[in-house]
Parts: structure tokens; C-alpha cells; sequence
DNA sequence: CTTGAAGCTCTAGTGACTATAGGGATTATC
DNA sequence: GATAATCCCTATAGTCACTAGAGCTTCAAG
């Protein structure tokens, strides 16, 4: 049996963040010692495991919840599962470009200024201001 | 002099975040009329222009009343707005390197699921579990 | 002069944690 | 067996950039 403490170390998930989990239902609620303190076991290990690896693609709560669910059905068929994910990866797609399209716009503000002449003349500032100087897609 | 309904519809931004914006500092305090109403006039719309092209550029609050206070002293020299929009840069080329590693494991494991099996065999569902199962690097 | 839209302030909610306060439990050492 | 150090507990509030709602007042048109 581990302490929340030991499953904390052995995870790299914070102590809180572990309570945080099983308050919105990722986790089950642990068992208790004598003192009220959480006692875990390898299934709960496991468990975080998998969470933690899910919110590290960027995956959100609700959607590691579904994804908890769909485990525990064995026999289902996985399209559900598939949904999830690959929603997932065009978000994440369009995140990306979304990104992209801010870097070539500050890329160019910032190339224009060499931080060497006074705010009044400032391209930075100016293209702030004037929304003419940027690309105006946005 | 234009109502706080008036600037939303010129610049885009909603009326609550208008608001939202004059008690982050961003915008002064509005003249008020008779009737304790906000009014506003062709100044505060170049500041709410300018607001509202920075955080489509993607920059935070406080850097946002940074550049505004730099902006109100023409003569300083801009190496601090073109380190602000510099720095800015280069988290956003940060958020892009990391999502993109995202994105090439999250095809990884959705091209290996069809949505045609079990979800005891789901890749999606393994590829969580087991953390071998993936490009391993985070 | 009435009506309905628009404005006002204040509070609370979002997501995924993180931090703090004020206690109790456990463990190691003496 | 006492004590100290570390760990754990709950509950609450804070983060960021808004957004939503309640309950009230003001404005502009007919």
C-alpha cells in the first residue's frame, strides 16, 4: 500500500493535483488507513498513469473521463475511443496553424525594429497601433 | 461621444469586456454622463484598437499595459517594447515545437486505430496504458 | 409618457491546477 | 516511551482572460 505521497513520487503527479484528480472523479476514492490517510495500490498507480499520459497530449478532463469509462468496457466496440482522440489531434491541428499564422505576423513586427531608435518611431508600437502595417488577417 | 455599445460594435470587442479592460488598467476610466454612463471618445478607440491587435497577437495583460505605458513616452528608446513582443516570439515558437510533437504522436496512435475492434485491443486505449507503446519522449 | 433596449454594479463561474492555513497522523530517533 | 520531523488531512482562495447572470437605472424613440 502507498501513501499519496509515494504514488506522488513515483507518477511525478503533485500531491494535490492526485486529490484534485480523484475530487473530479479520474480517480476512485482511495481506501483509508486508521489515521483517514489515503492508501493506494497498483491498480491506482496504473490509473494515474494513464491520466497523466493522456493530459500530457493535451487531452482535457472530461475527455480522460470518457476515456476511463470506454476502459472498463472491454468488449465494446473502440470507435468511441477513436473519436476522442483523433477530435483531439484536429484541434490540436488547428492550434498549430493557428500558431504558425502568429509567428509569421510577430516575426515580421519584430524583425522591423531593432530596439535601437525611439518608441514614437517604434514598429512594434506602430503596427500595434496601425493594424495596416501587419498582414491584417486577423 | 460614443456609449460603451457604440465602441463594442466599432472595435468588436463585447461590452463586458470593455469593462473588463478598465479595471485591468488597460483603458482609462470613461467619462461618465449625466446618468452615470460610460462615454467614449475617438482616443479611447485607438486604445481599444491597439488593445484588441495585441491579444489577437496573443499577448498577455500585463504585457499589453507595458507596451501602453511605454507608448506614452515617445522619446524613450523601444528595446523594452521590442523585448516584450521579442520574448513573446519566442514562447509562441515554443508552443509550436511543443505541439507539434503532440501531433505526431497523437497520429501515431490514432493511425493505428480504425474504430473497427474492441476496446480491449484499442490502440488508443493501449497507447495511454502503456507509455512504451508511444514515442516515449515525454 | 411609456416602453424596451441598453447601461450600471456586483458576484460567481470557467479549467486545471496551485497555494495557504490550521490542524492531525506517522515514522525515526533518542 | 517521548519527541521531533515529516507527512497527511480538509477547506478555501488564487491563477488568467474573460463570460454570464441578477437586479437595478438610464436613455431614446414613438
Amino acid at each position: 500500500m502507498l501513501s499519496i505521497g509515494d504514488l506522488s513520487r513515483r507518477t511525478g503527479v503533485k500531491v494535490p493535483t492526485i486529490r484534485y484528480y480523484e475530487q473530479m472523479g479520474l480517480l476512485d476514492a482511495a481506501e483509508r488507513s486508521e489515521g483517514n490517510q489515503r492508501r493506494y495500490e497498483r491498480t491506482d498507480l496504473e490509473r494515474l498513469a494513464f491520466i497523466r499520459h493522456a493530459r500530457d497530449l493535451g487531452l482535457d478532463i472530461q475527455a480522460i473521463r470518457e476515456l476511463i469509462a470506454l476502459s472498463q468496457h472491454p468488449n465494446l466496440p473502440c470507435a468511441d475511443a477513436d473519436r476522442i482522440a483523433a477530435d483531439h489531434l484536429s484541434a490540436v491541428r488547428e492550434k498549430i496553424e493557428k500558431l504558425k499564422k502568429l509567428e509569421e505576423e510577430l516575426a515580421r513586427i519584430v524583425s522591423h525594429c531593432d530596439g535601437g531608435h525611439s518608441i514614437e518611431e517604434c514598429y512594434v508600437i506602430r503596427s500595434l497601433s496601425d493594424h495596416g502595417l501587419c498582414g491584417g488577417e486577423h
